[in-house]
DNA sequence: CGATTAGTTCGGTTTGTTCCGAACCTGTTT
DNA sequence: AAACAGGTTCGGAACAAACCGAACTAATCG
């Protein structure tokens, strides 16, 4: 039973581990870190722990707790006559996730629009070659869809703040 | 009047090129490659150019050209009595980030499920600790942002479509 | 004081990526 | 045949990332 339930957790945490390394550009054992840390919740991980069910040495579990720690990804509590430090997610780090994604489709949105000003630039500059004119339109649906992807996650961003609860 | 153009070309190169970089995962001299192809648009690019333009060896350009080739990013076509091959932009290589896209979102959606099925299975099982159960609410709206964002790039997809020009 | 707990710091190895130069190949021109 | 154009292939240099072990610190406990 607890056996079956613990295998679930470590798959889940290389499943969730490899997601996390991909979208948020962390080390394997930092992501499996987190991963292990959102999957524990409310009560909190050790160092102990992590050393020992990550298969990973204290240095390295070391430089990547406090790695994490730096990027506000996760953050500490303690208890009264414990020396141990309890991690647990930092409850924000869902609204970071979402505003670096609206930063990554603004600058996608800038570098649309500076493509579509140097190609219209070059489409006036030559007149003779018709045929070989840059397709303009293009960067207006991609600007809409991002537009719409926008709205979209900042319909998200008001959910969360309304339940005023993440993870 | 023409070298304020290819200085302009040049920075937008770098520029594209970057974010390509990161975006598509390729080496730094792949991603001006692709910019630089992306930017001199449908009279194409050849082999010597990329050599002298973007400064790099021979072998360089050769191994990006054919792995950009692999990935179908791009596609070259020729001149009767030429034999240097001109590099154009593959046209679908805009549906296929989309594609790419919609696949990821679609990992990640599952990825959601399967975090709250093993989430909602922890909360059932211990009855004692209530305040140390997980909330379940933020996957079901980041569900919903999901299909908001995968319902914005299926309309830029019929977009495209309906246009039948793409870049 | 000595031992233990909880964690940090540093140097080094392993592994992977990115690019280059030199030699090579294949077809064409002289 | 020799030279050239248009590439390809291979070995390796240079650098960076990821992790580890060993030595260390700092606080607490017997």
């Amino acid at each position: 039973m607890k056996e079956d339930i613990c295998q679930k957790k470590m798959s889940l945490v290389e499943k969730l581990g490899v997601h996390l390394e991909n979208r948020e550009q962390l080390a394997p054992v930092a992501a499996r870190i987190l991963a292990y840390i959102i999957l524990t919740g409310k009560k909190g991980t050790t160092f102990e722990d992590m050393v020992t069910i990550l298969c990973a040495s204290k240095s390295t579990i070391s430089t990547h707790l406090n790695h994490l720690q730096d990027l506000n990804k996760i953050v500490y509590f303690t208890k009264t006559g414990d020396r141990k430090k309890y991690f647990i997610i930092n409850k924000d780090m869902v609204i970071q996730h979402i505003d670096s994604m609206v930063n990554k489709w603004r600058e996608e949105r800038e570098i649309h629009l500076e493509l579509k000003d140097y190609k219209e630039a070059i489409n006036n500059n030559d007149i003779e070659n018709k045929n070989e004119k840059f397709d303009l339109s293009f960067h207006d649906d991609y600007i809409k869809f991002i537009d719409g992807a926008t709205a979209s996650v900042e319909e998200l961003r008001t959910n969360l703040a309304n339940n005023k609860f993440n993870i």
